[in-house]
DNA sequence: GCGACAG
DNA sequence: ATCTTGTCGC
């Protein structure tokens, strides 16, 4: 698919605020999506002592979630790990990792968070704003946030809450399993976003989706 | 000032 | 993120 890529990208936090700022304000937390037939994960692994970025892009058919295509992209890191600033340490290789899909897919579930983020902009909003695409972050982890004690049933969720706003949900994709933490990206309400993560989500804790780029960005050769 | 802190 | 084997529990 064509991308059309920033002309620089920062370097510092300093640098990278108002680009932030800038495009916060194009984030939509509606629903503005196609059917859904092809459904990406992104995830980005990091090679000789992180100097190098790798992304990898599964993308599956949906809803039976079978490999249709892959790709592979690999890029010197130019951005250190702060929290809050994760999105431009791996967009930038992401999108690489991206062009060279001949699927466009209708949706992507990036590994981070999409508005559960200090500045409502995590590596899922500047993924999606960027290629205007649908994006779901689908985390791991907890990066900021309240909520309430979930029941141990998958399909359980409870909103996950920051200055008095719902900012995503905290999901058991698995009975008696650690949670995910989910959140719109761009062009995807809370409620879609959380019933397709769980329709991605089959025999594991993570999404089919994400399992795949997780194998495929942390392979070495 | 003291913790917390996506990947 | 990444280094790493077997092992305990649902």
């Amino acid at each position: 698919m064509k991308i059309q890529h920033p002309q620089t990208w920062p370097e510092t936090a300093e640098e990278a605020i108002p680009i932030q700022e800038q495009l916060k304000s194009l984030v939509v937390t509606t629903d503005q999506l196609e059917s859904i037939q092809y459904v990406a994960g992104v995830d980005v692994g990091f090679l000789d002592n992180y100097t190098i970025s790798q992304a990898a892009v599964a993308v599956l058919s949906f809803p039976d979630l079978q490999l249709q295509e892959q790709a592979i992209s690999q890029r010197q890191t130019t951005f250190p790990y702060i929290p809050g600033f994760l999105s431009f340490r791996e967009v930038p290789v992401i999108l690489e990792a991206l062009e060279k899909l001949t699927i466009i897919p209708d949706i992507i579930i990036c590994d981070g968070q999409g508005i559960a983020h200090p500045q409502r902009f995590g590596l899922a909003c500047h993924l999606g704003v960027l290629i205007d695409l649908p994006t779901i972050g689908a985390a791991k982890s907890r990066f900021i946030g309240t909520h309430q004690e979930l029941a141990a049933e998958k399909g359980s969720w409870k909103p996950l809450i920051d200055g008095g706003e719902v900012i995503g949900a905290v999901v058991r994709s698995r009975t008696h399993v650690k949670p995910l933490y989910v959140s719109p990206g761009h062009r995807i309400s809370l409620e879609t976003a959380i019933n397709l993560v769980l329709q991605c989500t089959s025999k594991y804790r993570l999404p089919e989706t994400t399992r795949w780029a997780d194998y495929l960005a942390s392979k070495s050769d």
